[in-house]
DNA sequence: TAGATAATGTTACATCATCACTTTTCCTGA
DNA sequence: TCAGGAAAAGTGATGATGTAACATTATCTA
């Protein structure tokens, strides 16, 4: 049930070998696709990886150092399609924003947690969320595509911290 | 469990009592919380009542017939978050848009299933659905404030439309 | 009825996302 | 190895969504 990592890594950890882990893994994924992990498309996981905590697309262009000058916003959006489409990055809807895809593709059952203080997002997936979604669905003659499930509140290093600051 | 009106109510029904239901639902709410449903809160819910799917905020200004010319953005958005703040009108994240709300407020198994093709929603609630969100960020240690559940497929009504067309 | 508070009117602008079209890059197969 | 086609990138414009700031008007309360 609860394997793998913490769902919140700890503020500090080893982010250089986070970055290189998400990349490595969007190479074996377009790789397996027969898709190409093009300079701006690594890019702009790269960023998203970097950031921990999701980007909105023109925050993304602000980043973006591309041969010195800015990308259009076309750009990113494309890249940003492209990799979502692979599952290798998710649209946080709540937020207009995205993050990078922490985890092994697309479960059903999938939800992300939302700091609203340090906007950290975790990834979890649930068996169990799978099922009462399928379930919630089916009950009204509902035929379930996708799913949508952010949860916002406090992540674990924020909890302490009363008040709305920031 | 499953008590109240079918979740996605039949194409043809007393749209005008259930608009007038609606209506009457927000002066009481408004009543009890000493709150003003002014002419434009009124007739924004009433929109989106009348509409009985979500509309953007942009669609309301143009259906939005007030003294003969139209309001401002900003109107609509502040009636809108004051609808919200009373829970007499949700967000739909996925689709920046808005639905009247269609039960007694929030619940915290809340969950909309939109339809990709007739743009129907409804909104269901279930407090198997409210345990599991909430386990799931407890295993986490994530403090949970909100949660948005958005579940994308095809109605009742559309199941039987096969295709990707509308 | 004066003063405080809430809501509205109005303009401008910030942010988010896509379209249409051209050019470049990359892959494939003769 | 190079022609032809497909995919990706470059570019400019524009559409769609959401807020800020501030003046004005309506409503409540003492």
């Amino acid at each position: 049930m609860s394997a793998g990592p913490p769902p919140f890594p700890p503020r500090r950890h080893d982010h250089a070998a986070c970055i290189a882990a998400g990349l490595a893994r969007a190479e074996e994924t377009c790789r397996i696709g027969r898709e190409r992990l093009t300079e701006n498309r690594r890019a702009v996981l790269e960023l998203l990886l970097a950031g921990h905590r999701p980007l909105g697309a023109y925050e993304i262009v602000e980043r973006f150092d591309w041969r010195g000058r800015r990308p259009a916003p076309t750009q990113i959006y494309r890249a940003l399609s492209f990799l979502e489409s692979l599952g290798l990055v998710h649209r946080i809807a709540s937020r207009n924003a995205y993050v990078a895809c922490s985890g092994p593709g697309e479960g059903h059952g999938t939800a992300f947690l939302v700091c609203e203080r340090c906007e950290a997002v975790a990834e979890v997936d649930g068996a169990r969320l799978g099922r009462v979604v399928h379930d919630l669905a089916g009950a009204s003659g509902f035929e379930l595509r996708t799913h949508v499930l952010e949860v916002v509140g406090r992540c674990p290093e924020c909890v302490p911290a009363g008040g709305v600051e920031a």
